[in-house]
DNA sequence: TGTTTACTCTATTAAATTGATAGGATAATT
DNA sequence: AATTATCCTATCAATTTAATAGAGTAAACA
């Protein structure tokens, strides 16, 4: 007795909101002409996204030294750097946290799996690195230069 | 001011339990010499897997073709496809769902994004039709044969 | 034929995470 | 001094995950 595919409804999507809204806001910055500073509403409104989220997200992507922020009238955020210095794999780490999708194939968060003896003869381990691969490949040759049109 | 990388615990990793049990599962399968029923109960104890919730991951792979069953004394599950004709792709469509992290980029769960006003101008789509490309090569070319040692 | 074995199915649960919101504090500009 | 806009803390509902419980069903075997 066979199911058809289960339907996949979408609605918790692998990648976080927090990354895409971060990932469309750091894409609206490097859209500017001059490197001027842009109000959180103004990225909120154009890009659809909850102000108030927008606002923590903002927040961590300048404690990361991503973006500098001006107060008062005239105010808002600025990237820092040069749009082809910034790698993806730097965006993802902040935003998303770790490319690897099991612990024990991580670069930057290794922690041993907790219910694996071992690595070496682990099926799940031996599949996870090459798609940690793949991924890393991606972000490595992609700059936030690449994703503005 | 700046601060440190956030530390991630991995307490949710990005892969799910599920999957990864079935994975281990497939591939305790794959190992046995002739093709004979194996019981939950012995996969569960050598791979350290709960087997209230393996009984549900193999019950799901059954149902989609990937394991036959056996009731009854000396039972079990077993592999109904030559491990080298199982390929990834497949088993991860079944345990972990779509294998693009946006739904506006899956192949085979396509969804436009309810708060994206044009695919084509972005950012986010631009970068994960890239990864789901990338994942996608390493899935194909992957089978179940390949992930036993 | 009856007992044992082992898969099948439904339902429930605690814990964690996500995404969103509210309200006020702070700093810079005019 | 007043306005603007970032900064920070706390809270919230909804969803998902992982695990467990318990009863039902079918096959094998003595």
């Amino acid at each position: 007795m066979k199911e058809p595919l289960p339907k996949f409804s979408y609605l918790s999507p692998m990648l976080s909101k927090k990354t895409k809204y971060g990932l469309k806001a750091l894409a609206h910055l490097a859209s500017q002409k001059d490197n001027r500073p842009v109000q959180i509403a103004e990225i909120a409104k154009h890009e659809n996204i909850s102000q108030k989220f927008l606002e923590s997200i903002l927040l961590s992507l300048r404690k990361t030294g991503f973006l500098g922020s001006k107060k008062g009238k005239g105010g808002g955020y600025y990237l820092i750097k040069d749009p082809k210095e910034i790698l993806m794999t730097d965006v993802m780490r902040i935003l998303e946290g770790p490319i690897a999708m099991v612990p024990c194939v991580s670069l930057n968060f290794y922690e041993k799996c907790d219910d694996c003896p071992d690595e070496n003869t682990c099926s799940v381990n031996k599949l996870m690195l090459k798609v940690r691969d793949a991924n890393l490949a991606v972000y490595r040759n992609n700059t936030l230069a690449d994703l503005i049109i």
